[in-house]
RNA sequence: GCGGGAGUGGUGGAAUGGUAGACACGCAGGAUUUAGGUUCCUGUGCCGCAAGGCGUGUGGGUUCGAGCCCCACCUUCCGCACCA
């Protein structure tokens, strides 16, 4: 079948010849062909040598293999694809690369269900995803691709590791920690879902105390917080929140209470330390260090009731802990507290309303002003002492407050035991000694100095981060590269000895056990240290984020036995100008790969310390309003909808519907129609007569003007991702063409040839291969995508005439056509005589004229 | 509760404060076709025979003019949440 050909002569609305082969639109024969040029010429491998144009790195995350591709896929790596597309037109050097996300629990299950090895898995799902990334004409250098989980790429996790581990960022500490009894694994904060499952096996994570490495990604909070600020405008603004909300800075002070009978000061965190003399009770978290030897230094009585209460609190689960409206519980520990500005003595209690984690996991109980210290005081009968008038103005002269206004309500009552509410808002302090008429800010900072100067606290911050867990207690990931001395010492493999690899999975049970199946690879974990005593190594791996925390850095030089990059490579490359990929990573994936940047530039590796300079996120494919799976039956295949549609018709598809942003529901949208456009398209190409060295001059002219608009508006709306907006303007353009030749001064007019070059050239961005065919057809040899982007002539952008409208009291009464040059008078006057605007004036007197010289005139009426 | 979005035809969506609904899907009609499909053309916000009127979640405001800016509210989606 010859579908494709070079130069169709014969244009021709007959339909006999119109159902002919060589005017079917075949998209498969096109794409089959394409896909296989592409393959020979390589054409987008970024080729260093000599090449001086300006730069762009354009990044997707890359893909967990699991499985073949899915629409999601299909979604956000066409925007990826068309952003890089479009910046080589532009005329950049583009590096758009592409990797495999390898190692992770998905594949270690999947082995152990069917008793095969991880890497089989692996590889034979990279294998069918690559084929189909092929299919879908994503303009990777696939000279660069990379696999997380070879040797070659996680020894460079490992040397990752030694580099924080020397800067005293990789630590090991026992703590309580998230463990997920089906994956049998702990995991990071990031991966227990707000209702306390797991993220992975979706099983409800239970606590458990274990010696676990972390990476010190707290250290960095303050950074990684204030650096979004520079990120702000292009983020999605969205992240952002998230990210600072994660962070979650507050700014406070420290208070140190004595405990009576206890040998160490007992430290509070607090954001109000203004209302210290407020404190009528203090709580400490049930799970805490703090909560157990206050216990244990109490009567039998407490400790009995304290152990009781804690099993209580710790077979709670974490959706029960966060229902917000339950009851407060507690128990009295029958230890005594002193506040350390009034020398009261407050009663010690232990509540899970406390948080073991957070701050020093003790607070000081000021129920008057905090609503979660009113609830606990009126269930166990604390004093409510109000220290801040918050109905008195913080500026200006006192108020005077009669009773009746009381009553009426103009001014609320500070009662907040009779209306449950504690008074959180401004005021002036009162019942508070020297900080009595002070302002709630004022009053801040003036207990602070009060209690610096007596050595009892001090202003403190304190963040919602937690360090970052890395230790993960599975063999499909990278080895961390401790040997642990009989003694307990822990000793650094050498640089020189990396990687450490993993063993094969032969003798090895993988099935999940609660230790690393890798302690059961005797060979492998035994070994001798340089004074010949004996030594294991670590068997854990760790969190596959540390892998994808950095990986864009090794695209760079993706194949460098010596080092994990090259700086000078990173210097020309780095930091990545656009990052595509979804929501779902805004908080994990993103902070993490800011944070390992952020230690990269401290050790002096790069000059950067934000890895990506622009993120975007796609939106999600629905299928009838929700999310698709297997088992709602509404899944829709990418293999099927790639074989019915083909690439090009998929990808103009996603462009098409609507802002990147926003989800796509696959019922809403068509790709038969995408398909349809395609095809109008590819049959102009063929009926043009005209050959490539025509002169444009000569052409229609209205033609043209739309042409060169098109020109003019594509790069604004492609660089602010209206995607489907220069593919409406493409259809627009494309139906002007169809009615210049149909109707207009046909095929051979300069001006369709023109015209239908630049949709070619635009084309290439959302449909490659339909263009490359296109451009063949055109009669040109290269490849489309280095055509270029055509500059817009201006001369042809200035409009001969324009519409203006002529309102009456705001409302269109009639149109006119002028020239853009008109005089406001000249408008005024031709307005005037316009028969809507005589028709709606009526004879109601003219009370405002406004003219907006050439586009409109509006006139304001009386009467 | 805190934070971030979003509300426009039957549907997806357009619209530097200046013609609301571009473009497409769907639908209707026509041409071509033995027929279906394809292709091409025309129409398609709502009410109304028409003239005309009404229309961007609701109510206010700013403006000659508001889908767009400001205030209040409603609905909805997402994230976080006993974070001291």
């Amino acid at each position: 079948m010859t579908t494709v050909n070079q130069h169709d002569s014969t244009p021709s609305r007959d339909d006999s010849v119109r159902d002919d082969d060589a005017n079917r639109f075949d998209f498969a024969a096109i794409q089959e062909k394409w896909m296989a040029r592409w393959e020979e010429t390589l054409p987008y491998a970024t080729d260093e040598l000599g090449d001086t144009r300006p730069r762009k790195y354009i990044l997707d995350m890359f893909p967990y293999p699991s499985g073949d591709l899915h629409m999601g896929h299909a979604e956000a790596f066409a925007y990826g694809d068309i952003v890089a597309r479009y910046w080589r037109l532009q005329g950049f050097n583009v590096l758009h690369p592409i990797g495999w996300d390898s190692f992770g629990l998905p594949a270690e299950n999947a082995a152990i269900k069917r008793g095969i090895d991880p890497r089989g898995w692996t590889y034979d799902n990279i294998a069918q995803q690559k084929a189909s990334f092929k299919r879908y004409g994503n303009s990777f250098d696939w000279s660069r691709e990379l696999h997380t989980s070879d040797p070659e790429y996680y020894k460079w996790n490992q040397w990752l590791f030694l580099k924080l581990y020397e800067k005293g960022l990789a630590y090991r500490k026992d703590s309580w920690v998230n463990w997920d009894p089906v994956d049998q694994t702990v995991l990071a904060n990031e991966q227990v879902l707000p209702d306390g499952t797991s993220e992975r096996s979706g099983a409800v994570v239970v606590k458990k105390k274990l010696t676990q490495w972390y990476f010190k990604i707290t250290d960095y909070a303050d950074r990684l917080l204030d650096d979004l600020n520079q990120l702000e405008g292009s983020w999605p603004s969205k992240v952002l929140a998230m990210q600072r909300n994660w962070i979650g800075r507050s700014i406070g002070a420290e208070v140190d209470f004595v405990i009576e009978g206890h040998s160490k000061p007992v430290s509070v965190f607090t954001t109000r330390p203004d209302t210290l003399f407020g404190a009528t009770f203090m709580v400490v978290a049930p799970d805490s260090d703090l909560a157990a030897e206050l216990a244990a230094g109490s009567t039998a009585e407490v400790q009995k009731a304290f152990a009781a209460y804690l099993e209580q609190v710790q077979k709670s689960t974490e959706i029960e802990r966060q229902d917000a409206g339950r009851e407060k519980t507690g128990i009295p520990l029958d230890r005594w507290a002193i506040n350390p500005v009034n020398g009261e003595r407050i009663p010690v209690w232990a509540a899970d309303y406390v948080l073991a984690d957070y701050g020093h996991g003790a607070v000081m109980g000021v129920p008057a002003h905090d609503q979660r210290d009113l609830d606990f005081a009126l269930k166990f009968g604390f004093e409510v002492r109000v220290v801040v008038d918050t109905n008195a103005p913080v500026t200006g002269a006192l108020p005077v407050i009669t009773p009746e206004m009381l009553e009426s309500g103009e001014v609320p009552p500070l009662d907040p035991v009779t209306t449950g509410k504690a008074l959180g808002g401004d005021g002036r302090l009162i019942n508070s000694g020297p900080l009595d008429g002070l302002s709630k800010s004022n009053a801040i900072k003036r207990v602070i100095e009060l209690l610096e100067s007596a050595g009892t606290g001090r202003a403190a911050k304190t963040y919602r981060l937690r360090d970052w867990l890395i230790s993960r207690q599975r063999y499909w990931g990278t080895p961390i590269p401790i040997l642990h001395a009989e003694d307990g010492s822990l000793h650094p493999v050498p640089e020189d000895q990396l990687p450490v690899e993993l063993p094969p999975t032969e003798g090895l049970d993988l099935k999940p056990k609660g230790a690393s199946p890798l302690g059961a690879a005797t060979d492998w974990v035994n070994v001798t240290l340089p004074d010949g005593s004996a030594a294991r190594r670590d068997p854990d791996t760790m969190d596959t984020f540390v892998d994808s925390s950095w990986y864009f850095l090794r695209f760079l030089n993706p194949n460098d036995p010596d080092r994990a990059f090259d700086p000078a490579d990173v210097e020309k490359w780095a930091p990545i100008d656009q990052y595509v990929g979804g929501v779902e990573h805004a908080i994990l994936h993103l902070l993490y790969a800011r944070f390992i940047t952020k230690v990269l530039f401290d050790l002096g590796y790069i000059s950067f310390t934000e890895p990506f300079s622009a993120v975007l996120n796609q939106g999600m494919v629905l299928m009838d309003g929700t999310k698709m799976s297997k088992s709602k039956g509404n899944l829709v295949e990418f293999a099927s909808e790639l074989n019915a549609h083909g690439a090009d018709a998929l990808r103009l598809t996603m462009a098409f519907a609507g802002p990147p942003e926003d989800d796509i529901d696959w019922a809403d949208v068509s790709p038969a129609g995408s398909a349809k456009f395609l095809a109008r398209a590819w049959r102009i190409s063929g009926e043009v007569t005209s050959k490539p060295e025509v002169e444009w001059k000569g052409g229609e002219i209205a033609l043209r003007r739309q042409t060169h608009h098109l020109l003019a508006d594509a790069p604004g709306l492609m660089e602010a991702f209206k995607f489907n907006v220069v593919v409406a303007r493409l259809m627009e353009l494309v139906n002007a063409i169809r009615k210049a030749i149909d109707t207009g001064p046909g095929a051979g007019d300069p001006g369709v040839r023109e015209a239908i070059e630049v949709v070619t050239v635009l084309l290439s961005m959302f449909a490659p291969h339909t263009a490359e065919e296109m451009w063949e057809r055109l009669g040109y040899t290269g490849s489309v995508s280095a055509a270029g982007m055509r500059k817009p002539d201006a001369t042809l952008l200035v409009e001969e005439s324009v519409t203006a409208i002529v309102q009456v009291d705001g409302k269109v009464r009639d149109k006119l056509e002028v020239s853009p040059t008109i005089s406001a008078d000249e408008l005024e006057k031709l307005a005037r005589a316009t028969a809507g605007f005589v028709r709606a004036v009526g004879d109601r007197e003219i009370v405002n004229v406004i003219v907006r010289a050439p586009r409109v005139v509006n006139v304001a009426t009386k009467g």
